[in-house]
DNA sequence: CAGCTTCGTTGATCTAAATCAATGCAGGCA
DNA sequence: TGCCTGCATTGATTTAGATCAACGAAGCTG
């Protein structure tokens, strides 16, 4: 079991829904898992055993096709819900970018929990209505925008997550940021190769609208221009 | 307010989850709206003002780009749920592709309703999460399929999708169907051009894989055959 | 039924991004 | 200190699909 009290994502999670008597019920139900950066906590089309809360790191929803193309269709934050509840098949994978710690639950156990809190279950709902708009709006990315147009919406997302994800209500996005994905990952993320990624990114660079300090930090020195990019304004 | 008592979907739609009395008091608050083809009945971005459950036609959602680009990122069928739900505006417009005909609450009063009637809560709940899933799956179609897959994979999901609509648990997909859309229309499901589109059909005709016998109708003559090609399998 | 208009098809050409192929570069390890 | 090993970058070439441009066929309308 979890201590609800001191976790840092209580006021941001769907827990947050719940009143002191019926989240420490709920933690009882939870334990803490530690899962390291590659590790993959659900597989694609297995059984859905477990659902959980992410309280530290980050990570990706993949669907893989047979022959190993790969989409990553959903990246997921502190504070986000993970897992299918009631019932049916994982219809992704869900793997670690980042070393990461979740709060995870037995599926069975969690739904029933859900049924009879309708406080719980109405935040699920708020919650999986915005994860919706968040893909449907993703979907418009992948069909209909170019390679430069996505790796510039990309960094704008990540920037954003990434500041609120740190709950401090003066930072709403981040200057400077670590990308919780190498250069493959965000290829799968955006419908692009390696290559692709890799000299858009420079291109940002050489236009000094980015800095790449190393492989992994991002600098963005000009948010405007990015965003002009990022939604051909 | 509708007669739910007669209505063709009242099995299938959300209202499934209610009984007969409080279905009464569900109808009181709804209306039936007639809509014809190419009729809006959401701007995208307006504020949300009403949710509707589809008794008959079909409707797209789309997001488009300030230059016009526009991706369709949901079909709707009789018996699915249109509108988000609890506050906000909308984040993508609804257009008719055929006559429909849909009964529509307002938002606000649908919000209330459902606050206080946690089986309908939960049906929707349930509703999302299997739109979240077509959508993300979606998301691996638009960023890793070719063309031909992409094509195949449409014909395959319509052809699925009108048969359940046809509520006859004897068909589960038709092998004969009328298109809802126009080359145009599809090309915006597909991230694809009005072109492609047709190049893509005419080869699927002359592979003798469909039958084209005019512009709307489709004719799947080697289901597997068109499988193969959807799944790379 | 002639003349629009709308929608779909087909062909020629172009181009953004994929693919193929080195090369560079930082960190770990012997 | 030098050699792997795993990413990332960069360059050359190819190609799937876009774009540009007719053309054709079906449905309306006067």
């Amino acid at each position: 079991m979890s201590d609800c009290e001191t976790c840092v994502v209580k006021n941001r999670a769907i827990c947050s829904a719940l009143e002191p008597a019926e989240l420490a019920a709920l933690g009882k139900l939870s334990r803490k898992q530690i899962i390291s950066r590659g590790q993959t906590l659900v597989w694609e089309g297995d059984e859905s055993l477990v659902v959980a809360n992410v309280i530290k790191g980050v990570l990706k929803l993949a669907v893989s096709a047979t022959d190993g193309r790969e989409q990553i269709v959903g990246v997921i934050f502190p504070s986000d819900f993970i897992g299918r509840p009631f019932g049916k098949e994982s219809p992704y994978g869900v793997t670690a970018l980042t070393d990461a710690e979740v709060c995870v639950f037995t599926r069975t156990a969690f739904d029933s929990f859900a049924r009879e809190h309708s406080d719980l279950q109405h935040k699920l709902l708020q919650r999986t209505l915005d994860e919706l708009d968040r893909a449907r709006h993703w979907m418009m990315l992948l069909g209909r925008k170019t390679a430069s147009e996505k790796i510039a919406t990309l960094l704008i997302e990540i920037s954003n997550r990434l500041g609120n994800a740190g709950c401090s209500a003066i930072a709403p996005f981040l200057e400077r940021f670590e990308m919780p994905m190498d250069r493959q990952q965000m290829g799968d993320v955006l419908g692009l190769t390696i290559e692709t990624v890799s000299r858009q990114m420079t291109k940002l660079k050489e236009a000094d609208i980015i800095a790449l300090p190393d492989r992994r930090t991002v600098v963005i020195r000009d948010r405007k221009r990015l965003h002009n990019i990022a939604f051909a304004a």
